[in-house]
DNA sequence: CCGCATCCGGGGCGATACTG
DNA sequence: CAGTATCGCCCCGGATGCGG
């Protein structure tokens, strides 16, 4: 909350989303678009629910966040990232893309995990690496929540939810899932580790190759 | 220097850089290159000693900065950043992009300037518009350090220091430069805010227009 | 339940003083 | 010059309370 007190634009930025939590709340609302305030709370695992008020107050204020008053019916708000809070993907991007190598010594112990964080990897990783008839289906089990992978005519998405028809089913915990989605481990070092899998991985190795 | 207990690229840069003043450290060393404590201590006003001592120790544990121990005839050791550390690059380079907008209300009261600080906003402004013929060499003055602007076949660069036989000098507060820079403000705005200059001003539009 | 506000303990942070 | 030492303070984290 406090300024840098610097004539820089890189301080200035800093100033409004340096403080902790902040960059991890956008990353939330960029994952999954407009969020109930509970369900900020469930993706952001290890936060202080006064923190998160505060937070999202603060965001709002420098025209990061949006408060979107539900209609009366529903009842229930929605926070929201403004055109100028989503320009923050690409900061966002190159700093999980930094990060990428933290990744590779596996979770510490007591690590937290939502499948819905895997949607900047895969889409990252997987991006333009596609063949064009790379169709595919996929869903991921990491235990708690399952998301899916939909592949098709060159694009690549996931999206939260189980997939109906999918060509392959991966259950698995996160270090394995990302491990055979960035071609960082076998299927075999996977298994060894947990890994199990209904269907044909060939839908996956439709998407890793090319 | 806590962790946000989360497994996710995002949430593992920001455990390594994301404590108060991490950026900015590494925002000097990239401006500066590898820098003595007390240039630091300079680049970086607002920080308390002993907080840049902790900061340093942390990334150089991390990977980030390298303590480069001078031979003992001069006696003064280095800081500079790793390759690890040099890739941080992309993601300062956004930042500031992102934090460029809240630079256009001017300085606070309160805020601190350096001038080596406008090399980022002048690479990034001028990078790729600069035509084929546009030499130039430009001095700035901001009040306390001079940094000159060597422009030619295509590249532009900001180093430190005068210039010698510059085309042009620049006088202002840090709100006109950066304003004339990026051409926010035409020069008649910037002289009424105190901007003065010797030589030829074609030297800079050589180097805005394109 | 959802969306916070309040209270409290610990530690990160900021400013100054001091030392080899 | 290059840090270390010390000391408040306020921010953060965790728990609980509470109105709609």
């Amino acid at each position: 909350v406090r300024s840098y007190g610097q004539y820089c634009a890189l301080a200035k930025a800093l100033d409004v989303i340096g403080d902790r939590w902040n960059l991890l709340i956008v990353r939330e609302l960029l994952l999954r678009g407009p969020c109930r305030y509970t369900d900020l709370l469930h993706g952001l695992p290890g936060i202080a629910t006064n923190l998160l008020a505060d937070r999202l107050r603060e965001l709002e204020r420098a025209g990061v966040v949006a408060r979107e008053e539900a209609p009366p019916p529903v009842a229930s708000g929605l926070f929201k990232l403004t055109p100028r809070g989503e320009q923050l993907e690409r900061v966002l991007v190159e700093l999980g893309r930094w990060g990428v190598p933290l990744m590779a010594a596996g979770p510490a112990e007591q690590d937290a995990f939502r499948a819905h964080w895997l949607r900047m990897p895969v889409e990252l990783f997987l991006r333009e690496r596609v063949g064009a008839d790379a169709a595919a289906r996929i869903e991921l089990d990491s235990g708690e929540e399952r998301v899916t992978i939909d592949s098709s005519d060159g694009h690549v998405r996931l999206r939260p939810g189980p997939a109906a028809d999918p060509d392959l089913v991966l259950h698995g915990d996160p270090y394995a899932l990302l491990g055979v989605l960035s071609r960082r481990m076998s299927f075999e070092d996977a298994r060894e580790r947990g890994l199990h899998w209904q269907g044909e991985l060939a839908a996956l190795e439709r998407l890793r190759v090319t």
